[in-house]
Order: structure tokens, then sequence, then C-alpha cells
DNA sequence: CGAGTCGGACTTTCAAACTA
DNA sequence: AGTTTGAAAGTCCGACTCGG
């Protein structure tokens, strides 16, 4: 739909859910890059460094299973600090070539189907309807299951955690057998249903994309870790990253403080530049030629698109969501990959504010010697029956020009006249403040919009601002108003769903204020 | 310099609201 | 029954402080 741009990530994120199981490599190699600088090889890997270690990585530590070893047990490579990285994170992950194998079974069979497990990969993604059907109802939680997408996909491994914990299991460690199957099929589902929200042009693409993988990928390795995209394989996705590419490049790397003297800049986005230096600005061209270099399929473990959505930090070719949608949009305002995280941090890394993994004891655990207290933090249940005020939907994509709709939010049109936007809703500040923004700005620059809810007052603000009950006061208020949410907009760009429309909108301030606390309140 | 702390930016989850 | 919305709940970045 609307959000297709949004969804290729996502998608990928889906794809890749399994290929956790070695996106998790990429997504370790970015706290070591970043927060242990020191221990790995520096994040300015040269390719050759970037290459050795990813032969290496593989060659020493391909896939054990290590996550069951678990205490203290810990393979060498399994340490931070020592010179391989990547294999770090890569080992740190859960990949246990049953639990994979499992893991993947459990997608073909449950997932839409496909013959084989590699197929299976890339079906759940596409599966779409039919699966969506069979998927949302049921599982734990009661309706729904759109956003449940975003959880399967990024890791097997923390879907694995976190549906535990919604099915009751409680533990941790990731069974395999039956509730493995289990599992996946219920993220399966939850992809499917989520694509069908939002993605499907993407979709299309990427699955193509995964068939090319896959049949290129075969060196020799299992055909489910391949189809899993665990060892991704570098040409396959050349295209695509190609795509992906240039706003990194352009944006990321040339930005990226270990390569330039830029001063951090406030803006989150520095975060990812972290990772920009596994790859040094390049053009495209040369990067599509340093992944043709380094032609195995694990060379780009971490820079692979697919699995980007988990290790999209890490890699530097992570193609967020809004990459494309940034780079139509603005290319000046081109981004940093989107955050990832881990679906339930351990109680150590929880407290720490630090990044966590899906591993048990986690990496960063394992560092400190944490390994016995490394237990998935418990998460709140939600509470149920808060109200909420009425929804503002957005006008179909097609009323908006797709011209302007990929460069801008055309807040325009639900704000001013919108089915949703209530006449009063300009007069609102926030309109005002929205209005220049919104052009390529908001969907991006969250941050940016979030100093700016910050600093002005909108009105509604104070009311809800004190208001436990959440939203609901703030609901209220905006109804008594008849204020509209302000990014509620018929925004058809690509993905910019969550955050722009989060953040900014009643999120953002009533949210913000919420956010903040709520971390300390459960951390101290 | 590394570890601990913490504000708050950012992401994910998921129930309510909405639509077909 | 399926989809969308959007706030709650959560993660974790990055700045800061402190101790060795």
């Amino acid at each position: 739909m609307n959000n297709s741009s949004q969804q290729q990530p996502q998608l990928q994120q889906q794809q890749q859910q399994q290929d956790q199981h070695s996106s998790p490599t990429a997504a370790k190699q970015e706290p070591v890059i970043k927060q242990e600088p020191a221990q790995l090889t520096s994040p300015q890997h040269t390719f050759a460094s970037l290459q050795q270690q990813q032969q290496q990585h593989f060659q020493s530590a391909p896939y054990h299973g290590q996550q069951q070893q678990q205490s203290g047990s810990q393979t060498p490579s399994y340490i931070p600090g020592s010179s391989t990285g990547p294999m770090n994170a890569f080992s740190g992950l859960p990949p246990n070539p049953y639990s994979l194998h499992n893991h993947l079974l459990g997608l073909s069979m449950h997932g839409s189907a496909s013959p084989s497990s590699a197929q299976g990969l890339g079906s759940p993604p596409f599966a779409q309807s039919a699966a969506s059907g069979i998927v949302s109802r049921g599982n734990n939680s009661g309706s729904t299951t759109p956003s449940m997408a975003h959880a399967s996909a990024p890791s097997s491994p923390v879907m694995n955690n976190m549906q535990q914990q919604q099915f009751g299991n409680g533990n941790a460690q990731y069974s395999h057998n039956g509730g493995s199957s289990l599992y996946h099929h219920s993220a399966v589902q939850h992809q499917q249903h989520y694509h069908n929200q939002h993605s499907s042009q993407h979709q299309h693409q990427q699955h193509q994309q995964h068939q090319h993988q896959q049949q290129h990928s075969t060196q020799g390795l299992p055909s489910s870790n391949l189809a899993s995209g665990f060892y991704p394989t570098s040409p396959p996705h050349q295209h695509q990253q190609q795509q992906y590419q240039q706003p990194q490049q352009t944006a990321q790397h040339v930005s990226h403080p270990q390569f330039s003297s830029v001063p951090p800049a406030p803006l989150r986005q520095q975060q990812s530049l972290q990772y920009a230096p596994l790859v040094p600005p390049l053009t495209d061209a040369q990067y599509a030629q340093y992944h043709q270099l380094l032609g195995s399929p694990f060379s780009s473990a971490a820079s692979t698109p697919y699995h980007s959505n988990q290790s999209t930090p890490y890699s530097s070719m992570p193609p967020s969501p809004t990459l494309d949608y940034q780079q139509l949009a603005d290319p000046s305002q081109a981004q940093k990959p989107k955050r990832r995280q881990v679906k339930n941090a351990c109680v150590n890394c929880q407290k720490a504010c630090k990044k966590c993994d899906e591993g048990r004891p986690c990496t960063r655990c394992i560092k400190y010697g944490l390994t016995d207290t490394c237990v998935d933090s418990t998460r709140k249940v939600r509470k149920k029956g808060v109200k909420r005020g009425p929804y503002k939907r957005r006008p179909p994509p097609t009323q908006i020009g797709s011209a302007s709709a990929s460069t801008t939010p055309t807040l325009s049109h639900a704000v001013l006249g919108g089915p949703t936007g209530p006449a009063g809703y300009m007069s609102e500040p926030v309109t005002a403040l929205n209005s220049p923004t919104q052009s390529h700005m908001l969907p991006f620059t969250s941050s940016a919009m979030g100093h700016l809810s910050g600093q002005i007052d909108f009105g509604y603000d104070a009311g809800q601002g004190s208001s436990n009950g959440g939203g609901y006061q703030f609901q209220s208020s905006r109804m008594e108003n008849n204020y509209a949410p302000p990014y509620t907009t018929s925004y058809s760009g690509p993905g910019l769903y969550s955050s722009p429309y989060g953040m900014t909108g009643g999120n953002q301030n009533g949210g913000s204020t919420g956010n903040s606390n709520a971390p300390n309140n459960n951390l101290s």
C-alpha cells in the first residue's frame, strides 16, 4: 500500500527472519564495532581485513550451537575482543544447526509452503494474504498481529524468545524441535500479515532477489542455510545493494565521524553512521565490485541488503525502509539505516541501557562476565481497555499525487481538507510547525522533529503529558479541540510509517514524555 | 580509558479504532 | 474479519561522570 517503500526493509526483515541467524552476526558486529571498537579490528576495516574476517568467521565459527553451550563455555570466538569481531557476532548467535533447520522447516511447513526450505524463506513474505488469514488469529495475544511482522522479521532467535514469552514459555533458550516450528509458524504468519498490510511491490522484488540468491548461493552449504540467508551471497544482492548503496554511501559514509572530522551531529543518524566504516565511501560501482571480489557467500553477511534488517545498522548496506524514500524525497536527507533492536534485551543490558543481542548470554554479558544473570527481561503486559480517540484515516495514496507523495508527506491533504482533518486543524500550532518540515523532513528527521516538538507547546501537550493513563487524555483533549494529529496525514510515501507518525504525532509529545520515563522506571 | 549512569531519540508491540 | 492507527512499552545511542 502506501507504505510499500517502507516495507522494503521490513520485507527484508521478514524474509530474513530466518536470516536472523545470520543477521545476528551483523547485529553483533554493531556493538562490537561501536562499543568495543578497540577490541574489534576497529571500525575502519579495510576491505581486505573485512574479507579476512569474514572468511575466518566462517571457517572457524560457522555455526556452532553455542547458544546451547551457554553458560560459561563460550568458545573463544565468542569472546568479544578477539580480532574476530564479526565472528563473535556470528558465533554469539544462536545459530544452532538444528535450530536453524527446524526454524526453516517450520517456516516452510507453516509458512506458505514451499517445497524447500529455501523457498520457505522467500515464501513467507510473499505468501501474503492467504497466509495472513490463517495467521493472525489465535496466537497469543489476541487479535492482532500486524505488527508482529516487525518482530518476527528481525530475528528468529528473538522471535523465539519473544514468542516464548507470549506463549508462556518463559524460558529464553529458544527451543527447537516442535517448539521452533510453532514459534516460527506464528512468526511467519505475522510476517505475512504484515506484508499484506504494507508491502507488495517490494515483496516481489525481494522475492525475486531471494530466489536469485538461493540459486547463486549454494556453495556447499545446506540449502536451508542458504535459504535462510545465513550466508548471504553477494552477487545476488548486488543489484539490490546498489539500490541502497547510494543513500548510505553518499550520506552516511561521507559523514561518518570515522572518516571525516565532522563533529557528532545532534541527530541520531550519526549512530548509524558508526557502521559505515565497514565500507568506506565508495561509488556504487566500487561497491559492487567490492562484493564481487569478495565473492564468497559470506562476504556480505553484514552488508547484504537482505540481512540488513537485522543488521541494518551494522551493515553498510542497510536498506532502511526509509532510505529509498529518502533518496527520492531529498537526497540531502539521506540517512541512517533504521536502528534495529532486539525484541527483548537481557536484564543486564536493559539496566545499562546498552545494546543487547539475541544470544543468551548476550555478547555484552559475556564480555562483562554477567552470563549468569543474562536472562530476558520481563515485559509488562499492555493494559487493555484503554480508550483511544478516533483514528484518522489517510486518504488513499492515489489521491495524492504520486510525485508529491514521494517527495512530500502531503500533510496538507489530510490537514486541510482530508477526510480526517478537521477544519480547525490547520490552526493548530503544530501544523504550522509541520508544514515546513513535512515535505521531507518529517519522515526522516524524527529527531529534529522531536526537538521541535519538545520546544514547542502544542497546547494539548500539557494536559496530556501529565496523564498517566497514557494516550487517553491526550486523545480526548485532541478531540475536544477538534485537533487532528499532526502527521496523520496522507502521506503516501513509503514507509515512514512508524516513526514519522508516531513521533510527530501524539506519540511524540505525549510519548516522549512517557517514554523517557519508562526506561527509568523500569531500569532504576 | 573503561565502566556506569541516564536523558531521550528511536523502534517495536499490540489493542483500539476503523473498514470492507 | 482484516486493516490501520497510534500510544505504550521497550531498546539503546551518545553524552556525561567517575574511578582506576
